[in-house]
DNA sequence: TATTGTTATACTCTATAACTATA
DNA sequence: TATAGTTATAGAGTATAACAATA
């Protein structure tokens, strides 16, 4: 295949991947969480108390717009703060009872919406965008 | 590959996905153009003149919010409208001779941005964002 | 009655700036 | 001086609602 056209397939992904998130957002209604929001549940539940600064790092944002989307968290009952057992100025994240049920159940309407999309494709399928993932993650950290 | 870890990698896509937008967004000045800008003028450019509505529905927009996103380019001077010749309704978006240079001469900072992350990667990579491109643009029609 | 488009308004998400507290 | 966090404000992008014009 050649590379003119490779180039332009992945601005081509990169439109595709606009309108798939676009779906996704309008279909999580305004109870639910935002892709970001399910992204820091997520990794609470898999590597368990984190900070703000932590958080943000690892998701390509600023520590107060992670401030931000940590205090809708809390409002909503799904994470709680717990200051920092010997650095008095941070302040560790974690995930409530409630946070760690709602991420179980898989109440997130967007994950939901994802999860239809994606039961629709063939095994082959899902390796390459596990694939894809893999890359994009990679490009994405540099 | 257990199901199971390919329905999370694809959650993991979509956060790496996030994190990627929002890298590319800041790659790009004020004076650039968005995701959605470069989208409208890359199919202008491929496909010929559309109407608002032709554009959202590609999109997965609302009408209104395309008419913004086109209002913006024509005040840049990348498009213009025109009356449609039969349908008093319509109004034909096409480039201008300025859109066209711009489009060509690849300016757009972000899909520079991308550009250079994009050619570091090797042949293989690139055609499995191909496969994943196709895939995921299959996602968001349905 | 349905479709195209515009204008006005509001909401979500993230950024920048300025500040406090702790190391 | 550097790091963690908060609060206030602003901007981009998109949605909803209400409307006018045409089919």
């Amino acid at each position: 295949m050649p590379r003119k056209t490779l180039d332009t397939a992945v601005i081509d992904l990169m439109q595709s991947i606009g309108v798939l998130l676009r779906r996704a957002r309008a279909a999580s209604g305004s109870h639910e969480l935002s892709l970001t929001e399910a992204f820091v549940m997520g990794r609470l539940a898999k590597d368990g108390p984190a900070t703000t600064a932590d958080l943000a790092r690892a998701e390509g944002m600023k520590p107060q717009s992670m401030g931000t989307t940590i205090a809708a968290l809390e409002e909503m009952g799904m994470v709680e703060r717990k200051p920092h057992p010997t650095d008095g100025r941070q302040v560790n994240i974690g995930l409530t009872a409630k946070g760690a049920a709602v991420r179980k159940s898989a109440k997130d309407a967007k994950q939901t919406w994802l999860m239809r999309a994606i039961s629709q494709l063939e095994e082959s399928e899902r390796e390459t965008l596990f694939k894809a993932g893999e890359i994009i993650k990679r490009l994405a950290e540099k």
